[in-house]
DNA sequence: ACCTGAACACCGTTCAAGT
DNA sequence: ACCTGAACACCGTTCAAGT
C-alpha cells in the first residue's frame, strides 16, 4: 500500500471537496460555477474568448478572484473537461459491441459539438466525476466477455482515442479553427482539390492517384458519418477478434 | 473541373514558393530558417517558450519582421508541423502489415519526442510537402490489397490517429505537461493510485474492480510498449479481415 | 521591399490592502 | 477568509517611419 499523497486542489474541488472553512466571510463562488461560466464562454466564442477576466466578470467578481478556486488558468481548462460531460448511457443488457458504438459516437459528437474540448481534452487525462463514470460503463459493457482488466482497458482507450481522432479530422477539414478560417478550406472536397493543385505525380504517386479517383471529393466528402462507421467497425471487428481468442 | 482559388500564403511558402520579388533589398530569412528557429525553441522549452520575440531573436531580427514571412503565429505553428517531419520510410517490398506497423510506431515516436505537436498537429490537417509524402507511402503500401481509393484513406487516417491516442495518453500520464507538473502524477501507476482514492465502488463499480485487479499499476505500467502494439494489432486485425473480405 | 521601433490592446498572475 | 485594485512582466499584432 502506498502512502497518500496530497491531491491537486483542483482535482480535490472537481469531486466537490471545497475546503470546509470557518471563519472570514462565505465564499461567494465555487468550482462549478466557475467553470460553467467559462464553458459558456468557450461555447460561444471558442477558447480564445476565454480569458480569466472574461470568466470572472461573467459570474460578477474581479478577474483575481478566481484564484482563491483555481490554481491557475491550466486548472480551469482541466475542470472544464470534466464539467460538460454528460452522464453516460447505462449498458444494462445492451450487448457488448452496440453499447460500445454507441458509447463512442456520443463522445465523437460532443467533442464537434463544443470543438474547443479538442485542444484541451487531449492533454488531460480523465479525472473528474464524470469523464470516469463513462469510463466504468465502458468497462462495465465488457464484463462476460473474457477480456483481462488491461485489455478492457486498452480496449476502452482504443475507443476514446478514436472518438477524438474521427472528430479532430471532421473538424479539421470542417468550418476550420475558429477564427483561422484555415484560409478558405471548408470541407474535404476542397481539400482534395488543394492537394491535387500541390503535389507532383512522381513524388507522391499513390496520393495523386487517390486524389484522381476522386477519393476526397466523392458526393459525400470525405470524412463523413459513413468514415466514421468505417473506422469504428475497423476497432471493433479487432476487439471481436480478441474475444474471440479468449473465450476459446 | 473546379476553379483554382488562392493557397493560403503559408501553403505556398511551406512548398518553397517564397514571392519571386525584384526591387527593394534582398530578404534576409525564409520560412524554413524561421520554422526550425520556432522548433528549436519548442524542442528545448516547450510551445510556452515560443513567442514571435523569441523566435525573431533567434533568427536575428525584430519581432514584427516575421510577419513579412508569416501571416500569424498561427500560421507558424502550422509551418512547425511539418517542418519537424523527417522523411517516411520506404515501402517497398515490405508486406503491407509490418510497413504500417513500422510507419504508425516512428510517428508515436516523432509525437513523443517533441511533445509540443501533440498541441498543434491535431488541429491542421496535412498541408505540407513532408507530411504528404508520409501519407502518400502508406497508400503505397497497401495497393495490391484490393482495398478501394476511400477505404485506403480511411485506414491510413486511422492509424494516424491511432499513434496520436497512444502518444497523447503515454505523455499525459507521464512527466506531465510542459511546466504544470500535473501535480505529482507521473506515470500510470500513481494515476491507478490517485483514482483508487477517489472513487467510490458503487458509483464505479467497473472501474473498481479493474484497479483492484491491478490493471494500472503493474510492473510495466499502463500504457507501455505493449500497450500500444495491443491497440496497433486490434487496428490491423481489423483492416486485415477487410482485406480478406475484399480480395475474396 | 524589407526591417525597425513605438504603440495598442490585451494577457496571466502577484501581492498588499481593505472588510 | 474572501475579494479588490494596482502593478508586473509579458503577449500578438498594427502601422508609420526609415533605408
Amino acid at each position: 500500500m502506498a502512502q497518500e499523497r496530497p491531491l491537486p486542489s483542483v482535482v480535490e474541488r472537481m469531486w466537490g471537496r471545497e475546503p470546509v472553512t470557518r471563519r472570514g466571510p462565505r465564499p461567494r463562488l465555487d468550482l462549478a460555477t466557475i467553470t460553467d461560466a467559462a464553458i459558456e464562454i468557450a461555447d460561444a466564442e471558442g477558447l480564445t474568448g476565454v480569458s480569466m477576466a472574461a470568466v470572472a466578470s461573467r459570474v460578477g467578481v474581479a478577474a483575481t478572484a478566481l484564484y482563491r478556486y483555481v490554481d491557475s488558468k491550466e486548472d480551469l481548462l482541466t475542470a472544464m473537461t470534466d464539467g460538460i460531460v454528460p452522464p453516460p448511457p447505462e449498458p444494462e443488457g445492451t450487448p457488448w459491441r452496440d453499447y460500445l458504438a454507441l458509447w463512442t459516437r456520443i463522445q465523437r459528437d460532443l467533442l464537434l459539438e463544443h470543438a474547443w474540448l479538442l485542444s484541451v481534452v487531449r492533454l488531460v487525462p480523465p479525472l473528474g466525476p464524470q469523464r470516469l463514470l463513462w469510463f466504468d460503463r465502458a468497462l462495465t459493457a465488457l464484463e462476460g466477455t473474457g477480456l483481462g482488466p488491461g485489455e478492457k482497458v486498452n480496449v476502452v482507450t482504443s475507443l476514446t482515442g478514436y472518438a477524438l481522432t474521427d472528430a479532430t479530422l471532421t473538424y479539421g477539414l470542417g468550418v476550420g479553427d475558429p477564427q483561422m478560417e484555415s484560409a478558405s478550406i471548408s470541407g474535404a472536397a476542397d481539400y482534395g482539390e488543394m492537394l491535387t493543385g500541390l503535389i507532383d505525380p512522381e513524388t507522391y504517386p499513390s496520393l495523386s492517384a487517390v486524389l484522381h479517383e476522386g477519393a476526397m471529393h466523392g458526393a459525400e466528402g470525405w470524412v463523413e458519418d459513413a468514415d466514421f462507421v468505417f473506422g469504428l467497425d475497423l476497432l471493433l471487428d479487432g476487439v471481436e477478434a480478441l474475444i474471440g481468442r479468449r473465450a476459446r
